[in-house]
DNA sequence: AAGTTATTTTTACATTGTAAAGATAAAGTC
DNA sequence: GACTTTATCTTTACAATGTAAAAATAACTT
């Protein structure tokens, strides 16, 4: 009866394969530990094999990163309508804080799609679904602030949103401050800060 | 006659000269060459010598990043007296300038001392001294909307700025985006983000 | 002068990324 | 259906890494 999966040669679509294994492996060990040989064994394969599929390393994770960034760019999509109050406001936040809920549950993998990794390349695929992302946030700006001062304003929130996924991801936070409150203070600041500009 | 410089033992005092090899490592080559065999080399000893100094790698790397934040600090610290406009506001903004520079001068520094390498070890004297660096900003911070604000504002401040050197280190802004007027600008937005909270 | 300790080198090992050559299974061709 | 070609995977190999242990050496102590 022949289902019409892609069953292709020896092992399956290996290469779908590899991302998956990869993707598990970020979210279960330190990135540190996640190499090609680590990969290719939880796949099932030689630590060879890979190779026909990704060049490199660097390859294959540049190809993770691009798939999160069009799960984050989903993500932040479905955050902006989802949002209780559906005014260009209420739109930015509710994408902050889902922007700063996505880096938090996915750590490696955020880490990775900016560049915490310097084994990353830079694949034509990652570097689309990146600007995707940017201009998913520009057009959120520019619905608050104006399209003519969205790029600046787009910048300064990246830069906001960034950093503090960044310092929290590495708890250089001051010592005493619970975070929860502290994330919609910044964003309050933050968006203060774009009206004024 | 004997100069009372500190020649100890074989090589003179190696400690120094492995942070120095690999101040300069990271200063002349990408971050991801940068090993410890590479920085014996440099020093001119065996790969094994800096054991006795240096546990791990990571040790070596936590010294260095923690010399980085002393620096950074009295760099900020210099700003701060040399604002022109000598106000909390003038002040703070000449730190945030001041912090872009530091971060562009030394991207390899600037990424260890920021979690960027994960190998680097979090020494008690790199905590020691990155603490030093945040209580810098709080009290900048706490000048201008006092203290009671000034953790809140100092991780808001820290953020933003932290994360745009990030973007500007990773060239993941927005394309055609003139950089220089563009800091001053997220600086602005900023601060007016800071007094509005 | 002799012995102890601190420092460095040698040697060794497991692990990594990647390249090259060999094996194997699928697809294409007649 | 047998043969060739091509895509995919495995084996083997190599240089480089971090770290540990043992051997060597220089400095200090007494």
């Amino acid at each position: 009866m022949q289902v019409t999966v892609k069953k292709k040669y020896h092992h399956g679509d290996l290469r779908e394969q590899l991302l998956l294994a990869g993707e598990g492996a970020l979210a279960e060990m330190p990135v540190e530990n996640v190499s090609l040989r680590e990969i290719a064994r939880r796949a099932g394969v030689s630590h060879a094999a890979p190779k026909h599929h990704f060049a490199t390393l660097g390859d294959l994770l540049g190809e993770i990163s691009a798939r999160g960034f069009t799960r984050f760019v989903a993500t932040l999509d479905q955050a902006s309508r989802d949002a209780v109050v559906q005014t260009p406001h209420g739109r930015l936040m509710a994408m902050g804080l889902a922007y700063l809920r996505f880096a938090e549950a996915n750590p490696a993998i955020y880490a990775l799609m900016f560049g915490k990794v310097d084994r990353m390349a830079m694949t034509p695929h990652m570097v689309q679904s990146s600007m995707a992302a940017w201009s998913q946030l520009e057009n959120a700006v520019a619905d608050l602030i104006g399209p003519g001062r969205a790029p600046n304003g787009a910048l300064f929130v990246w830069s906001t949103v960034h950093g503090l996924s960044v310092l929290k991801a590495e708890r250089r936070q001051a010592p005493h401050l619970t975070l929860h409150a502290a994330e919609e203070n910044t964003l309050r600041m933050m968006i203060a800060g774009l009206k004024e500009a």
